[in-house]
Parts: structure tokens; C-alpha cells; sequence
RNA sequence: GCGCCUCUAGCUCAAUCUGGCAGAGCAACGGACUCUUAAUCCGCAGGUUCUGGGUUCGAGUCCCAGGGGGCGCACCA
């Protein structure tokens, strides 16, 4: 039976439960207010006693009892009767219980919506990863606590945007499809576009697009976006994740570096509203200045091992061995040395610590370190060994970028497919003069675990990639 | 791609180890109840135990194959 044609068009005048609750606690048992508020929400548990019912109404705001009397309550029989999960507005005085009960005394309501499917135990909600994931509405309501985190994320999100337009960051959009893909080392998706007969990426970073509204005069640039990554899925990994990239003329690395401190530890103060927080039982400062230190130092630190760029390619080879750290026959100094620290000293970094100075051959669109034969200027900060970001001081020089991609063109024809392809655009782009300028990258998804203290990436995303379901056939087969 | 684990009522889970009538709570349905709080009480109903095959007098349980899902590894800057 169904009661669609009694649901209103439009629901009107309805006050937050959250606001309810906040503006009545004075209220004794037994007191009424003499005010009459109207709620809305869904129904989440129903006591029916007789000429007496009781509903818990919840809405985005929290949580209020309705009580209904035989006596005062419009069509009560039918009120006993709503489903778990039934959406309804009520109208009625604000009154406390005999029992305590802060409670709106319902005197009319309205069916808002109903509830066709059942919400799971209405103790312990829903377990099973496949409703969860897939079906998420009924995660965010019947599972303590996942709406609460997704609000969270919109805070985040929100605080970066704010912090940013604080120092007079401009953000931008910049295309999602890409003739080529490039900014970062990941194997992309490729898509298909039928009225040019050629085929897309979907971008991997949002870097090169970026860099060029720098070379056109937008000195301090942003985008907030998704960035795609053919990859598979894992507790940190999903293929569509939200990455923050920004570029500020006439600064360096150390510059953004602060910028990223600024922005993690603002965006957890304003979403948390502190700096220290706890993350999987253990306790982690946000508040700067963090702790700088060379890869070099860090990996000594954790390991008790010396390693230097300047050792050589054999050396690290025997050092990475030695601490059974495998390493891919085509491999360099710099990037054994890169995979050393990956391997053995990063998911021991507490932090949060800023690493420096990484070797030149993993890092092709960074500037060579100013004192440093070998390195370039990048920092990475690291939190509860994970990497939250990166920092670096642009290249600018046309002429060298040049040179990095046609090594990563090399590269790719060593059997490396995630290396960069050459971008002449791009390179027209730096030889019409890019300042000094430093950029930031910030895995947002990735902060708002931290933020949020989950182990999952799913847990951040509202709805995470998942395997497409049996019998879903796609539009076209 | 490899390894381990898992699949029982709408939901959360027992029964599986050690083969012997497939169960409970919640939800649903009918009823009682004027202060409940996961209300309580009475009643009723609910199953292709993921699928297929095998062993056995007898399989939810043991074996094989397949499928869904999870976790780990690999991939992943």
C-alpha cells in the first residue's frame, strides 16, 4: 500500500532537532514550555504503550523524542503503525517528560517519505561491507558516526579553501581530460573522444595546467580537484582521489613547506578544533613549525644505516640488500636510495617531520638543489608514516626540463610505464618565462583519514571504487 | 595476479571444531499496555544454510570446483 500521494510538495518552517535540544535543556521533568516547535526527520525507534507512544526522531542535527498521546496526537493509531526509517514532520509543544525526556508533544504530523526497506539492526546498524559501500545511504544513517565523518571532510575542504583565499590564493579549473597525460608517475585511464577520433587520459596531477596560469601571471594558483590513477584499490589507495595542488610565484620550497603547515594544522584546527590530535591509539602534534630533516638523516635514524647519493649505484644496491629492500634491475642511485627510505623509514616516521632533498632522477619537474650536486629541492611531510603531501622548488629552466623528460622518455623505453612522456606544450609554456615558484601538492582524502582516524581510504570517500556488480551489465555490451 | 579468511531468516549472529530434527535477538505481522529510552509482555510467521558436484545410512558442518565478499602481498610517489 502505498502513501506517495499524501507526501507534501514542500515541507515549511521546520526548526533543527539540534537547536530544539540546545534551547530547552532548562526545561524540569514534567515542565512544558508552553512553545510550539515543528521537526523533521526520520524515525528511528518507535515504544507504542497503549494510549502512549514514543518515536525517536533523528535529523542531521541529532536526536528528540516525540511523545504522542491517544488524546492530543492526530491519527495516533496510524503514527504506532510507521516503519523504522519513515520520514515525518511533527508539530507540538516542547515538554519534558516525568522520565526526563526532553520531547516535542506531537499534536499533527506529516508522512515525509517512507521507508520500503528495512535499516539493519537497529542496535548494531549494518556490518556488511558490501551494503556499506554500495548502498552508502544506508551506512550514513544506520552506522554511528559516517555521516558525522563526511561532514568532517566538507570542513576540511572548506577550511582549505578558506586558508588559502586567507593568502590570496586564486583557484582555477583546469581540464580533466588530457591529451597527454603528465605531473606526476602513474599509469593513467584512457578514454575515448569520438568527434576527434582520439583518444584522452584522465589526468594524473593537476601540475602542468597549473604551472602555465603561473607563466600567465596568476602568481598565486590553486585547484581542488580529482586526479585519476589506474591503479589498484587498497586501505590508502583508490583510483579517484582528491588532490590539492598550489603554486606561489617568487617562493621556494622551504616557503611551501610552510604553507603546508599551515594548512594541515589549520585545516585540523578548524575541523577538529585543535592541533593535537590521536590517531589509531597513538598521540600526533600537528602544531608547527615540524621538524625538517634530510632524507639522509631520517633513514639513518630509523635504520642506523649511512646512505649517501655519492656512494654510488653498487654501495646502495649492497646497503638496500642488506636490509631486504628489493630493488628492479633498471633502477638508479637515486631511485635505490628513494626506495631505501620508502621502504624502511617512512612507515616508521611518526612525526610530523618535513624530509628534504630528494635524488634528481625521481623528481623531473623539480628544480636542482641550490647547494646540493645530484638533488633536487622537495620536501615531503610526513605524518603517522604516511605522506601527507609534497613541497618543491619549481624547475623553470625550458631547457633543462627538456632534458628530465627526454630521461623519462628514456625511461619508458626501458619498460618503465609510468614514466613521463615528453610535453612540448608544456615546454613552450616555461620558454616564455616561469618565475621562481614553488608549488604543494596535498592528498586531501589522505588528510581527512588522518583527521578523521581511519585506517581505510573508503572511509573518507562516500562512495569508493568497488568491482561493478554481477548482472550489471554495462550500456553497451 | 598470488596467499589467507569468509558466506546460515530482512538485519546482527549461533549451530561448523567433534557430521545426527537449522536456532536466538532485532525488524515484520496480530494482540495487551497512559512516561517509554535497544520499552516490556503474549502470540504468529519467517530458510535454495552462495552455487554445483562428491564422500556418507545421514552434510549448514567433511572433500573438490565455481561465484560473491573481506584481509594481506604485489601494483601504487
Amino acid at each position: 500500500m502505498s502513501h506517495a500521494s499524501e507526501i507534501p510538495y514542500r515541507y515549511e518552517g521546520s526548526v533543527p532537532v539540534g537547536q530544539v535540544v540546545g534551547s530547552y535543556g532548562h526545561l524540569e521533568s514534567g515542565e512544558e514550555s508552553g512553545d510550539t516547535v515543528r521537526v523533521a526527520g526520520r524515525v528511528m525507534l518507535l515504544r507504542t504503550q497503549g494510549k502512549l507512544a514514543f518515536a525517536t526522531l533523528r535529523d542531521w542535527t541529532g536526536e528528540v523524542q516525540l511523545f504522542c498521546l491517544q488524546a492530543v496526537t492526530d491519527r495516533f493509531d496510524e503514527l504506532k503503525h510507521l516503519n523504522l526509517g519513515d520520514w515525518i514532520g511533527a508539530d507540538g509543544e516542547v515538554v519534558r517528560t516525568k522520565r526526563g525526556e526532553l520531547s516535542v508533544k506531537v499534536a499533527s504530523w506529516s508522512l515525509l517519505a517512507e521507508a520500503l526497506h528495512g535499516f539493519g539492526d537497529k542496535w548494531r546498524g549494518v556490518n556488511d561491507p558490501e551494503v556499506r559501500f554500495r548502498q552508502r545511504e544506508v551506512d550514513l544513517w544506520a552506522n554511528e558516526g559516517v555521516r558525522d565523518r563526511f561532514l568532517l571532510r566538507s570542513r576540511v575542504v572548506a577550511a582549505i579553501r578558506r586558508l588559502l583565499a586567507d593568502r590570496d590564493f586564486v583557484e582555477v579549473e583546469t581540464p580533466v581530460l588530457h591529451p597527454i597525460p603528465g605531473g606526476g608517475f602513474a599509469k593513467p585511464f584512457v578514454t575515448h573522444y569520438n568527434s576527434m577520433h582520439a583518444d584522452f587520459y584522465l589526468r594524473i596531477a593537476l601540475e602542468l595546467y597549473l604551472k602555465r596560469c603561473v607563466v600567465g601571471g596568476i602568481e598565486r594558483v590553486f585547484e581542488l580537484g580529482r586526479v585519476f590513477r589506474n591503479e589498484g584499490i587498497g586501505p590508502k589507495y583508490n583510483p579517484e582521489f582528491t588532490m590539492l595542488e598550489a603554486y606561489q610565484a617568487y617562493a621556494d620550497y622551504h616557503d611551501m613547506a610552510e604553507l603546508q603547515e599551515y594548512l594541515i594544522s589549520g585545516a585540523a584546527l578548524e575541523a577538529l578544533g585543535t592541533t593535537k590530535l590521536v590517531f589509531q591509539g597513538r598521540e600526533l602534534d600537528l602544531t608547527p613549525p615540524w621538524r625538517k630533516a634530510t632524507l639522509e638523516e631520517v633513514v639513518e635514524e630509523v635504520t642506523g644505516v649511512e646512505v649517501n647519493l655519492s656512494m654510488g649505484s653498487d654501495e646502495l644496491r649492497r646497503i638496500a640488500s642488506s636490509l631486504a629492500v628489493e630493488i628492479p634491475e633498471r633502477f638508479d642511485a637515486g631511485q635505490v636510495l628513494t626506495e631505501i627510505y620508502d621502504k624502511t623509514t617512512e612507515p616508521n616516521l611518526w612525526g610530523p617531520v618535513h624530509v628534504s632533498d630528494y635524488p634528481e632522477s625521481v623528481s623531473p619537474l623539480t628544480r636542482n638543489h641550490r647547494s646540493r650536486p645530484g638533488y633536487v629541492e622537495r620536501i615531503t611531510p610526513i605524518a603517522a608514516g604516511r605522506e601527507l603531501g609534497e613541497c618543491y622548488s619549481e624547475l623553470v629552466d625550458p631547457a633543462d626540463q627538456r632534458a628530465r623528460f627526454e630521461a623519462q622518455v628514456a625511461d619508458r623505453m626501458k619498460g618503465d610505464d609510468e614514466a613521463m612522456p615528453m610535453d612540448e606544450d608544456f615546454i613552450r609554456a616555461l620558454e616564455r618565462g616561469m618565475p621562481p615558484t614553488g608549488g604543494i601538492g596535498l592528498g586531501v582524502d589522505r588528510l581527512v583519514m588522518l583527521l578523521a582516524d581511519v585506517h581505510h581510504i573508503r572511509e573518507v570517500l562516500l562512495f569508493p571504487a568497488l568491482r561493478p556488480e554481477a548482472g550489471q551489465a554495462p550500456p553497451e555490451a
